[in-house]
DNA sequence: TCCATCACG
DNA sequence: ACGTACGTGATGGAG
């Protein structure tokens, strides 16, 4: 970061042409530009607005095109199936090339070819020369992942910006954190391995991304892999060995080769003015009237596409240590000395503790302890951590507090004894800290600090600020462990749990068994990482608008989830006892059933064993047979239903499934998790894994406990209050992702049906076959909820028949009569598609992001499922957020107005309490109000409540 | 560890 | 020409 030299750096553009005109040719395939003339010329101004806005944007010293030599290439001799499932060139590709070329020429810029090689290898080759010549900055400009093999710390990849959103720049550090590898060489050996379908590259059976990952981790390399597949298992090493030559052949493949004869000249590369006069002329021809405007008169500065909104709350000063006199709380020192507006282009080798300034203090005398919660009272936020003997909450007991308020400084607090009252007599220390109403705390998923305080009594205090959720916000479909985020946003790689209490084993130790000075450092590079990731984390979130997400909605839900957990459910065992005993009797009875009609025993619950006896030895099917992308027979419900009337024994396997799986996942398997103390499941809320918002359910999972069928629906009836006083209570949003759809596209027709309290189901029906409300016949209304549950899903005629089991035919017929009456719907969904192009996300009411990075993909199967996530993701995640603040809401005033009413479960669109009998009148008609008027949307919304002596009575 | 299957919204 | 409804988690079987 200290350039002492005086000459200005050198920052070097290579384009992948072929590469960035194919994006850009399909990114406006769905509605392509034609201009008078009738040229389509979307690929020549995606192309130009690419390269005007990298010049504009980056301004780089240096810029080269390169496209792929004419003839075959050396890979073409070694394999010549080698892209052979390319298709030929779209013509409109063919014609737009000699624009694009013009205008590159009229920008002065070299365009490069070597005959024999492709562009990745002439990119490649020039990249190295320029790094080797000290160029302090060089980018490949490309989509294609191919390139992350000669990424380095000075050759980055740049992925362009498409239609509005930012570009990207692919480090070193992002390679190896995206393929889980050292080196960046071995993502070869990975595209080796896993093959590319697109390229036709092979790789070997059997093996994907993640098996592909996990071997080279283990094995470095393809070749060493080979020479060790002795080590592998059955059919695994069948395939490597047996495919050996292929996946060393796709390795090469996959190489690009930087020994391309190509001379390095940097002043041919030098960027210069563009010749007006041509591009004038060339624009002109093309009728690209708003780029010549933007290229050709003045620069104009580039508007943002999204708001930045201001941190909202108390500008906070926050103390800084300099001022304080103890000498233990001495002048701060960083983990490392990056900015925040550094931290993700700066692409660094990962740093350790070791390499790193800090100051960690083990506090570990009565005196120091009260000095540090002295300081602590005076800090406006303070990120915290707890360590404990393991991760179930239930049984976990607190080993130790840490304590970070400035980066690099941090402090950690041991339980003085290993017994519970020592662990007591801490936390009741610090209890004027913990629950400070004042002082923002700061953790990495934090729910969990908070359950096992909860377990001490403590009621955590004050504002939180999760830096799981944080992120959750800024990458919903990536990971959040903090050992992640840290390499990838402070470059730093923590000190690894494995390190400090020994690999996973049957006697695996704790960090009660590690002496507290060991524990010090891991505790305290904990919370400072987490304060660190917090200040990255913030302004990126205030650059998206997501703060106010974050700070109104995820943050203060995490208490509210606690307490859920934490209450958890009353399940009556010995019912469950009882069932899995009568489920066990018909299990018994149709499998001899079952035995008898194949003529054979055989495991039915064994998809492949199934297969052959009902495909091979029955001959059912007649002919038609479905099979799985792996090969087998496929034998999935709908199968079976359709060989049903064939044979009765495909009814019999439907209801044996039916059976086993409400014994195993649930009869059997939820008794097992009551916890001993208080006879109550306590599932985890996760709040950070679905890519729309919702919350999941694990450990058990409570959102998926069966009502549709009858037997399935008996299991509800052992989720019970939690004593005799008590009632359950459920409250239902109803239809809420149906209002949601007539919100946001404020479908005149069903914004009325919804105002009029009208069933939506029928008066679908009723519109969409176009016959009065009161004909409207079950069937009917069958047909029109499948239609309902697609439009909400992003609707498809192939989909649709399907679910109907009607013909594509019907199915078209069925959706354009639909579209003919709510034509505003129709609209709504093209627009969700097309600001999803242009954003490549979709969000929420409340501002949810959910990246759609394939919505301009030239794939059309994966193109067509983004395109249904971009209708389906703002719907969902605005359901999730509705009921969110219901959550908190409903939380906060149960607790203001000392009720005695839990909240023990959510399920999507349900709420479910434990309420005393005598609260249950005066709680109804508020929780209804608070759920009803959460989020409110131009249509009413409506909820639907019942109460009994269990889950299902309660409906 | 992956796959197929099936439970829920 | 292709292959499709959206989002989850748990299970048993097979490699």
């Amino acid at each position: 970061m200290t350039d002492t030299t005086a000459q200005a750096p050198r920052k070097l553009f290579l384009l992948d042409a072929f590469a960035l005109i194919y994006r850009a040719h399909f990114a406006f395939s769905k509605n392509p530009r034609i201009n008078s003339k009738g040229m389509n010329t979307g690929a020549v101004l995606g192309f130009t607005n690419t390269l005007v806005e990298v010049l504009q944007k980056e301004k780089p010293t240096h810029i080269g095109v390169c496209f792929d030599g004419p003839k075959k290439t050396f890979r073409h001799e070694q394999f010549p199936e080698y892209k052979a499932q390319r298709q030929a060139m779209p013509e409109d590709i063919g014609t737009a090339i000699p624009y694009i070329k013009k205008i590159i020429e009229a920008f002065h810029i070299p365009i490069l070819i070597m005959e024999g090689f492709e562009a990745d290898d002439v990119i490649g080759t020039l990249a190295r020369h320029a790094e080797e010549h000290g160029f302090e900055e060089v980018y490949m400009m490309t989509p294609d992942k191919d390139y992350c093999q000669l990424v380095t710390e000075k050759v980055k990849i740049y992925r362009p910006a498409f239609m509005g959103n930012s570009a990207e720049i692919l480090d070193l550090a992002h390679v190896l954190q995206r393929f889980e590898i050292e080196r960046v060489a071995q993502v070869t050996d990975i595209l080796g391995l896993q093959g590319d379908a697109s390229d036709n590259i092979p790789g070997i059976p059997g093996i994907g991304e993640k098996t592909a990952k996990a071997l080279i981790q283990k094995y470095g390399s393809v070749e060493n892999l080979i020479a060790n597949s002795h080590e592998l298992k059955g059919k695994q090493q069948e395939n490597v060995r047996n495919f050996a030559e292929q996946g060393l052949l796709s390795k090469e493949l996959a190489t690009i080769h930087i020994n391309v004869p190509i001379p390095f000249e940097p002043e041919a590369l030098c960027c210069s003015a563009p010749d007006e006069a041509k591009l004038t002329a060339l624009f002109d021809e093309l009728e690209f009237r708003q780029l010549a405007a933007r290229v050709l008169k003045t620069a104009p500065a580039r508007t943002s596409a999204t708001a930045i909104s201001p941190a909202k709350g108390k500008k906070s000063s926050v103390p800084t240590g300099a001022g304080h006199q103890a000498s233990l709380f001495a002048a701060p020192v960083g983990i490392t000395e990056m900015g925040e507006e550094e931290a993700d282009v700066l692409p660094t080798t990962r740093r350790t503790l070791a390499e790193v300034p800090h100051q960690y203090h083990l506090i570990d005398s009565p005196a120091l302890r009260r000095e540090l919660l002295r300081f602590l009272l005076l800090q406006q936020e303070v990120s915290f951590d707890t360590e404990t003997t393991g991760l179930d909450t239930m049984t976990a007991r607190l080993v130790g507090l840490s304590f970070c308020w400035l980066p690099g400084e941090a402090y950690y607090v041991p339980v003085p004894q290993n017994n519970p009252a020592a662990a007591q007599a801490l936390v009741d220390e610090f209890r004027p800290f913990l629950e400070h109403e004042g002082i923002l705390k700061i953790g990495q998923n934090i729910k969990y600090d908070l359950t096992i305080l909860k377990h001490y009594g403590i009621r955590i205090g004050g504002p939180l600020f999760d830096t799981m959720l944080a992120h959750y916000l800024l990458e919903p479909d990536m990971r959040h462990n903090m050992d992640v985020l840290a390499e990838t946003y402070l470059h730093y790689t923590p000190v690894s749990i494995t390190e400090l209490i020994g690999p996973k084993g049957k006697k695996q130790k704790t960090m009660a068994d590690i002496p507290p000075a060991e524990v010090s450092d891991y505790a305290c590079e904990d919370a400072d990482v987490t304060l660190q990731l917090k200040h990255v984390f913030e302004p990126k979130l205030a650059a998206l608008g997501l703060l106010k997400l974050l700070n109104e909605v995820e943050n203060p839900l995490v208490p509210v989830l606690a307490d859920v957990e934490y209450e958890g459910v009353r399940i009556d065992s010995g019912a469950m006892g009882d069932y899995s005993a009568e489920l066990q009797g018909y299990i018994v009875d149709i499998e001899k059933q079952i035995f008898a009609a194949a003529g054979q025993e055989f495991n039915i619950g064994s998809p492949k064993q199934l297969g052959e006896i009902l495909f091979d030895k029955l001959q059912l099917g007649g002919g038609k047979i479905k099979k799985t992308k792996t090969g087998q027979y496929a034998t999935g419900e709908e199968v079976l239903s359709l060989l049903a009337p064939e044979n009765p024994v495909a009814a019999l396997i439907l209801e044996h499934r039916q059976l086993t799986k409400l014994r195993s996942t649930y009869v059997e398997a939820l008794p097992q998790l009551v916890c001993e103390m208080d006879g109550r499941v306590h599932t985890s809320f996760n709040q950070a894994v679905t890519a729309t918002g919702r919350l999941s359910s694990t450990n058990p999972n409570l959102q998926n406990i069966p009502i549709r069928t009858e037997k399935g629906r008996e299991i509800r009836k052992a989720f019970v209050p939690r004593d005799a006083n008590h009632v359950l209570v459920a409250a239902d949003y109803s239809q809420i992702e149906l209002r949601i759809m007539a919100d946001f596209s404020k479908d005149a027709t069903m914004i009325e049906a919804f105002r009029q309290g009208i069933d939506i189901h029928s008066s679908t029906a009723s519109k969409v076959f176009h016959v009065p409300l009161e004909t409207v016949d079950g069937e009917m209304r069958r047909k029109a909820k499948m239609v309902n549950f697609g439009i909400i899903y992003g609707i498809s005629a192939f989909g649709l028949a399907q679910r109907l089991g009607v013909g594509r035919k019907e199915a078209v017929e069925i959706i354009d009569a639909y579209f003919e009456e709510f034509s505003a719907v129709k609209q709504f969904m093209d627009a969700s598609i097309n600001k999803a192009r242009e954003l490549e996300y979709a969000e929420t009411l409340l501002g949810r992001r959910r990246y759609l990075r394939d919505i301009n993909s030239r794939n059309a199967t994966l193109r067509g499922f983004t395109e249904r996530n971009a209708i389906n993701a703002p719907i969902q995640g605005t359901a999730a957020d509705i009921i969110k603040i219901a959550m908190i809401r409903i939380h906060d005033w149960l607790q203001r107005e000392k009720l005695g009413t839990r909240m023990i479960l959510q399920v999507h669109d349900e709420l479910v309490f434990d309420a005393p009998k005598e609260e249950v009148d005066y709680i109804i008609p508020h929780i209804k109000e608070l759920m009803i008027n959460a989020l409110p949307l131009s249509v009413p919304m409506e909820v639907e409540v019942g109460t009994g002596q269990n889950w299902l009575q309660a409906h």
